[in-house]
This record gives structure tokens, sequence and C-alpha cells, in this order.
DNA sequence: TTCGGTTACTTGCATATTGCAAGTGCCTTT
DNA sequence: AAAGGCACTTGCAATATGCAAGTAACCGAA
């Protein structure tokens, strides 16, 4: 890449993302499914953030048309619903933890402990493959149920 | 890092960066600050996206209150105003292009070349070492000016 | 020195989005 | 059959946004 190369273009990924991300109830749901395992209505609501019934369901409804999460029925109780993380969330982890370690240093009342930002700068790769790993341990164990 | 530690305190460093991030007109500021080398409040407003004057101002301020920009003297024109990223904003530089990465991937619409996502994939930090290098050269020549 | 143009905002107002409380319909459990 | 949980929906007041217009300070040219 030389500078000649001017990144003009770089408008539109951003835009791409901020349509997605750029809600900060999209981006706490998305924490939530990607790093906390948490699947259901019940469970998201339960968020310290407090999110009210009618802005989960809508944003829920978003992030499904927009492909980052499929609603399907609980294996565990047909009555209930389960909320799980595409391909496409998935594939976000490496910005959603790349922006943790970016507020961790900057954040002064941070509760990430040294390890999270230490295990990152020795293995990125193995972090977000230890998260990958996570999702996929709750998914299977969920859907084989 | 052994699947004995769960990360419950994930939460926060996510909720710190949406407290910025999560919000679409300073995601869009912070790619125009960080990728297009646009400084002023007149710049700004030419984004194609369209942000209306009130809103810009407060963006702006939020930003700077947060600390990702700083606000001064344009040094060509004591009369107009510069805003320029802060350290901390240039640290989020590695998740902008990550944001940027996965969004190539899943935007059919995208204007963003194949190099691109190539470069990054070849050498990331590499990369992100020229988005640096280019923001420092702007910035550098804006100030002796 | 005055006058038009530019820059960086602020203000007012109509519309859209949010937050909160309450309600609904459909299971499931007892 | 009744009670409770779950996943929403609805109504309404409060807040935030978008748009158009206005303002104040400065700058360069005539």
């Amino acid at each position: 890449m030389n500078s000649n190369e001017k990144p003009e273009w770089n408008g539109c990924p951003t835009r791409y993302a901020a349509g997605i991300v750029g809600d900060k109830w999209c981006f706490l749901l998305l924490r939530d499914v990607l790093l906390h395992g948490k699947r259901t209505y019940r469970e998201f609501l339960g968020s310290p953030e407090g999110i009210s019934t009618n802005i989960l369901a809508n944003r829920l409804s978003k992030l499904e048309t927009m492909g980052m999460l499929t609603r399907e029925a609980d294996p565990r109780k047909a009555s209930s619903v389960c909320y799980f993380p595409t391909q496409k969330s998935k594939d976000f982890l490496p910005a959603l933890v790349s922006m943790m370690i970016w507020a961790t240093q900057y954040d002064e009342a941070t509760e990430a402990p040294a390890s999270f930002s230490e295990s990152y700068s020795n293995d990125p790769a193995g972090t977000i493959a230890w998260y990958e790993a996570e999702i996929d341990r709750v998914d299977q164990a969920l859907r084989s149920s």
C-alpha cells in the first residue's frame, strides 16, 4: 500500500458497521450473545443496563433482519424462544474484542482484569478462538437438549 | 486461559465502547477523522450521510468531552476551528479497521476493493501503521501551517 | 471602511424514537 | 381449572432528531 492509494472508499464499510453496531442496544445485545452466552429474551432483559421490553423486541428483530441472529424455538421448551448468533455475528468477535481491549486501556473504572489484555497481546488469535469455542459449546449444548 | 475463567466482567469494556461508538454519528465522525483526514466542522458537514448542524455540534462536543478529539484554532486561519484526534481515538484505529474488514466481508454492496482485505490479512499491523502515518502526516502538515 | 462571503455554531418547531407501565396471548405446571 | 412464566404489544409522556432559519465573529476585496 503506497500513499497514492487514497482510501476514499473507506466510508462505506464503516457506514455498514455503523448501521448495525452504531446503536447502543444492538451493540450490547451482541455482547450478551457473543460473550455472555445469553440466548433468550428473558436473559437479555436481565442485563444490568436495563433495556425495556419494547426496545428489546425491536432490536432483536432488527438483528434478525440484519442476519446477526436466528430466532428459533427453545429446544428445552417449545413455547420459549432462543436467539442464536449466526456466522456473521460470530465473525464480528475480533472487532468486538478489539474494542474491548481499547476500552480496557482507557476506562479508568474498567472491571476487566489485566490478564485479559495480557492474554490478548500474547496471543490474539488464541483469545478469539477461546471465545468462539465458548459460543459453540453453549449452542451445541442448547441445541442437543 | 481455561474454561473455568468465565469472563463475566466483559460487560463493562463493551459498555464503555458502546457509550462512545454505540452512536451512529459519533461512529461516522470518528471515521471522518481517522480515515478521511477531516478536521473542520465544514468538512464533517460535507460527509455523504448528511449530519445536521445541531447534531454535529452536539457530537463534536461529546467527543471532545470523552477525550476523543481536541478543539483548537485552525493554524491556517485563526477564526476557524480544527478538531484533532487524540491518542485515545488514534488507538481506536485497530478496532475500527477490524469492523471495516468484517463489514467488507458481509456487505454485498461494499465499495472496498479486495486489496483492502488482502493487505490487512497479509499484514494487519502494517495496515494499521499506514493509517496512523496518514493521520500524523495530516496533523503535522496542518499544525505547521 | 464597508460589504459580501465564510465559518461555526444556536434556536424553534414538527416529527420520530425512547422509556415506562400496563396489558395480551400462549403455553406449562400444579 | 387456576396460576404463573414467557415473549411480546400497546399507550403515552418525555426525550432526541431533522430541518430551516437565524446569529455572531471574522476575512478579503473594493
